[in-house]
DNA sequence: CGATAACGTTAATGATGGCTAACATCCGTG
DNA sequence: CACGGATGTTAGCCATCATTAACGTTATCG
């Protein structure tokens, strides 16, 4: 009877309230913006009412810097996966556009809060935030530069950048099309963009 | 004599305020979305303080709606204009990309006040921003089915949408690359993914 | 000159909202 | 059973903010 055998539920529920506090406060955001959700909102979007997220977070500003660096750690780990498994530059690259492209299909609000927010977030966690998706970047343009060694690499960045926009599209074309479509549309729009940036002179 | 002649400036420079008034708006509201910014950060933005606006604008809303209804019905005019300028669906595309880039260029504060604040508008106006929206789109979508008759409409508009994403990528990749050679690359990457969104089966 | 309209200013008001305090409840554990 | 920690609740505090009120100051024009 060792504690850690009967821990069938350790502290109940507690990871899953803040999941649903975070998943509840991303849907918002996105919708209305950082500043124009109050706590209160959050609260009742979960069923509880307004401080009960003092229990969790330790304010609504440490709330979205959880929300960013759990989104930006989680892109930039992805991408370090994808890169470290295939030599191929190729084969790298459509893994690169698979990971994000599920992400913007399946997360359109963190993906909308993820490129609104940043602004929002103070400044300790801001720079880590920062400097993860500056990783992320980075993981593109190095997989590019191997495809076109002629490339520079401002041009590569941009290129990233501007099929990241693309890809994140997803938050505004909704539900024009149902995701099974939409995934191979995007990864043949995002190829062949690549593609035009890196061979013009 | 007649006021006409003499009224080299009719009411001094009311128009100028407003203007001022709205590009800083814009650019505040873009960096620090809609609920961010105040009244009175607005007003210093401009060198007066606080309560000035209300001689230009009835509200902070009514400020926002007119900001995002110029944006949009400028977008949507000078659709128009190119669409009925020229007969090539061709020609047209290229004019269609090209207007796009240029405001996206030129204007990136309007760019990503037009596609995050449409929700904080009120309801009389919102109505037709969106109205002013699905009008762009249609003349975009018309354009390209000339191009391609064979593909559905639905997935023309999710094109539609995934190539605004990529042109109004200006204001992420902001400094990366001087306008003079953002704007070819960005012709290019989108011309590319157009024809292979088309051409998939 | 003197009215008046355009444009600003500062003070007050009323609402909202983040956060803290004080007070339950429930439950696993000694 | 009594304790304590996790988790909620409501009431209250204080700051911020949109908006209005009351009050100048120009400058155009009759």
């Amino acid at each position: 009877m060792r504690n850690v055998t009967t821990a069938s539920t350790p502290t109940r529920n507690r990871g899953n309230r803040r999941a649903e506090i975070l998943e509840a406060a991303a849907r918002l955001f996105a919708a209305r913006g950082f500043h124009g959700v109050s706590i209160e909102d959050i609260g009742s979007a979960v069923g509880v009412s307004g401080p009960a997220l003092y229990r969790h977070f330790t304010g609504k500003e440490a709330l979205l810097a959880e929300m960013l660096l759990d989104i930006s750690s989680r892109l930039r780990a992805s991408a370090a996966a994808v890169v470290t498994a295939s030599a191929d530059p190729h084969e790298t690259l459509d893994a690169l556009l698979d990971t994000q492209i599920t992400f913007a299909i399946e997360q359109p609000a963190l993906i909308s809060v993820h490129d609104r927010e940043l602004g929002n977030v103070p400044e300790p966690a801001r720079r880590q935030i920062r400097r993860l998706q500056r990783l992320y970047v980075e993981e593109w343009v190095t997989v590019l530069a191997e495809l076109h060694p002629s490339c520079p690499p401002a041009r590569l960045r941009a290129t990233t950048h501007a099929i990241f926009g693309l890809l994140n599209s997803t938050p505004h074309s909704a539900n024009e099309l149902p995701a099974q479509d939409m995934r191979p549309l995007l990864h043949a729009m995002a190829r062949a963009a690549i593609d035009a940036a890196v061979n013009e002179r």
